[in-house]
DNA sequence: ATAAAGTGTTTATATTATAAACAGTATAGC
DNA sequence: GCTATACTGTTTATAATATAAACACTTTAT
């Protein structure tokens, strides 16, 4: 149905600009003058710019000023602002895998590529706020993805049951990725103690939530468990390992039913 | 440490302008012209506009203008598009939540939020572009959290488990909402068969993606599997069904192993 | 040698959100 | 009723935005 012979002008025209880039696709000019500047350079200054401004700092201005250039020449390399974001996000994705563990250690292994993920949203504040376009197709996010997959080898799953339980761990790590990033930004912000957004809305919420209205909602705001109160560090690890050990455990026994069902099978 | 004296005023300064006018905290105008228009009016214009031409259409002049008003008008009732967007949100989240099921038919319950949130998704395609203020604290929004932990309600968790539970399904019904949302758009940009993103991703996937650099993601892009091209119907339903059950199985799990553990604390 | 392709810049444009000033209107308090 | 006040919707103005088009210059394929 599908054919496999097809030209990299071709995928060109398929993939946005952005992802043909990542892939480095585009072929060098021929002709023309010396370029002064790279996609690289462009793409770093803009992820530099992020880092410390976060993404709404990050304008075609503000990168080619950095640069010593002027916003236009920023478009004889990448084509939009869409681009570059698709850049961005790849260039931060640039982790070596780490070894693969033994199969057996399969549930470390899939922990270290949640806490890997989780990395990047603390790393990168911004990267959550650049939104999905889509299934991963750029080459680094692909490795994410391959990363993933890694833990489920030797599984006995099928290709969409693995391609599942993939999206099941990368949603959950992106939740609690945005969410470690909003309290590392609100501890920033000052909020040494009482100003943390959370803290703060505490009180209003109290104030706010009936129990006739939110009857199971109410003792856990009033309990300060749903602001997160009682956290006695800034981290969000123990919610996020409680919840991960809970999907760990549900593939894991999806796994023993298999493989029960399978030997089954081959007793038949 | 908290007091619970907090003034309507105060939680005004404390939340985003948007949430407070979600809560109706806003006092009306005791003097001046009668207002022509009201925030409903506005919101409901607003939506109107996302779910036909998409979230990048809303601007406040569109709005203002489908209205018969000015743009500059509206600021008389939002002082921002950022709490626009806020409202938005809890517009689109106004729904009425279903009558308790009995405890024990739980994990149907549970199916029932995560379908019925993933809803919200597909009529309201916007809805995930806006991106995440932090955790929800406008009264619709906070009453599809009381939604998801009505399933919760009878069991031995104390409340951070299940807020992490809340938030792991919650995470999970976004992320299958968008991944559904993006498969109803392409379906819907006239892709009939060939010319979803996905299917046209496939070939050129196939030809990028290498088995020395991608091992395990190598046979899933092959298979097809990874793109979703064998699914016979425009629906994700499937895939979002296996890791729910999992993320069920393992909720199940740990209630299970509480409840025997708190039975042996029993007998002591 | 010359045409073609490519460079970075300048200039210009269309859209944004939103600030400020304005003229008109309803009302609270006298 | 008078008046100060609070509020209305509008007009005008501004600062940013991404990016299109035209320009002069530079390198290279032919």
């Amino acid at each position: 149905m599908s054919h496999d012979d097809i030209t990299a002008e071709e995928i060109t025209n398929i993939f946005p600009a952005g992802a043909s880039l990542a892939w480095g696709l585009a072929k060098p000019p021929q002709r023309g003058p010396k370029r002064e500047m790279s996609i690289d350079q462009i793409v770093n200054k803009a992820v530099e710019i992020a880092d410390k401004d976060g993404l709404a700092a990050v304008s075609m201005n503000r990168i080619a000023s950095a640069l010593g250039f002027t916003a236009m020449s920023l478009y004889r390399y990448i084509p939009s602002k869409d681009d570059l974001l698709i850049l961005m996000q790849e260039a931060v994705c640039d982790i070596s895998l780490p070894a693969e563990k033994p199969p057996q250690e399969w549930r470390e292994s899939m922990r270290d590529y949640v806490l890997g993920t989780i990395d990047i949203f603390r790393k990168h504040p911004w990267y959550g706020d650049i939104p999905i376009f889509g299934i991963p197709i750029t080459p680094n996010n692909l490795l994410i993805v391959e990363w993933a997959l890694q833990p489920l080898r030797d599984m006995p799953l099928n290709d969409f049951e693995k391609m599942s339980i993939v999206l099941l761990l990368s949603s959950y790590a992106r939740t609690y990725g945005m969410l470690q990033r909003d309290i590392d930004r609100a501890v920033q912000a000052g909020s040494s103690e009482q100003e943390f957004g959370g803290l703060n809305y505490s009180a209003a919420l109290r104030h706010l939530i009936k129990p006739d209205q939110f009857p199971h909602l109410y003792p856990i705001v009033m309990s300060g468990a749903y602001i997160g109160e009682n956290e006695d560090e800034n981290t969000v690890g123990d919610d996020m390992n409680f919840g991960l050990e809970r999907i760990l455990d549900g593939i894991e026994q999806f796994l023993n039913q298999k493989r029960t069902s399978d030997a089954l099978h081959h007793h038949e």
